[in-house]
DNA sequence: TTAAGGTAGATGCAAACGCATCAACTTCGA
DNA sequence: TCGAAGTTGATGCGTTTGCATCTACCTTAA
């Protein structure tokens, strides 16, 4: 790779970086988090775009939280009543998750909210054009490959 | 604001947030966060972009954390010898935080290692013209105007 | 069949965080 | 000029997080 290849991707990097730190806070100012907090409604809103119940292993890879603190939020949403636990019948270790109506109430109400929030955030500054760019970066990111083995030091473990 | 517009940036935005989660992922997973974490090395990045000292609340908008932890992480950086923090002369309630050699050498090194990390993740799975785009995209929306008064309800507040 | 190794999720515990609040200082209008 | 309001950064305190570890279950191979 290039010098000047590896500091376009750096460069890039900072600025959405700086971008997403930004609107995150803009977007957490909003009075809209009285129910659910951001991080509970991030669980909330993957749980619902599922069809069906989903593994907290699944939940997990969109979170940005440890596997344990993952683990202690869903338990707090289930004493709460938004997020039904089960025992997966097909994997004695695994869990069931799913919302349960006043979860999926809880997270349509925030959700439509926040997506006002969300709308003029980026809709306001940007084309369609970009908005089409960005998701089609994003997706492509995301999907990225994992992380390689890189060095035989590490190789020999 | 049509219905349409409306979805295309909830999408573009709900995009970003996956590849942003998935990566910040792998680069938390990556062995270089020994002598500093990765929230430690944001502050510590912040601080040696900036030319001269620079004010915490500055320091903040950078930083995705409320500013009694930002206050915080701060301490524990002088405590360890990597940043300097010092009262402002021209202003008796300010701060003048800056990087001492030992912090500029940290930074330096995680940050070598941080961007190769970084560009590989990028670079190989994006286009030049993708990250110029994605660059762009970023600081348009970094940029973006502050939120405005919506409603009445609001104003009379 | 069964023991070794791997994976899913929960738990103990110290560290870190956010909210509310405070103290110190600055700014601004009367 | 002087008091009220605003801003900056720190602190008390309850909650949440991450790391290490544990248990339970699945998978694989001898």
């Amino acid at each position: 790779m290039t010098r000047s290849r590896m500091r376009l991707a750096n460069e890039s990097w900072e600025s959405i970086l700086t971008a997403h730190a930004a609107l995150m806070k803009r977007f957490a100012a909003e009075p809209i988090w009285d129910e659910v907090s951001m991080r509970e409604y991030d669980v909330l809103y993957t749980l619902s775009k599922h069809e069906g119940p989903m593994r907290p292993f699944e939940l997990g890879r969109g979170v940005l939280l440890s596997q344990p603190a993952l683990s202690r939020l869903v338990e707090r949403l289930v004493e709460r009543g938004l997020v039904e636990r089960t025992p997966d019948p097909e994997d004695g270790r695994g869990r069931r998750l799913g919302l349960t109506s006043a979860g999926r109430e809880a997270q349509r109400a925030v959700g439509g909210r926040h997506a006002v929030d969300v709308a003029h955030a980026l809709a306001d500054v940007l084309t369609d054009e970009e908005m089409r760019q960005l998701g089609a970066i994003g997706r492509k990111l995301a999907g990225g490959k994992a992380p390689v083995q890189r060095s035989s030091e590490e190789a020999v473990l």
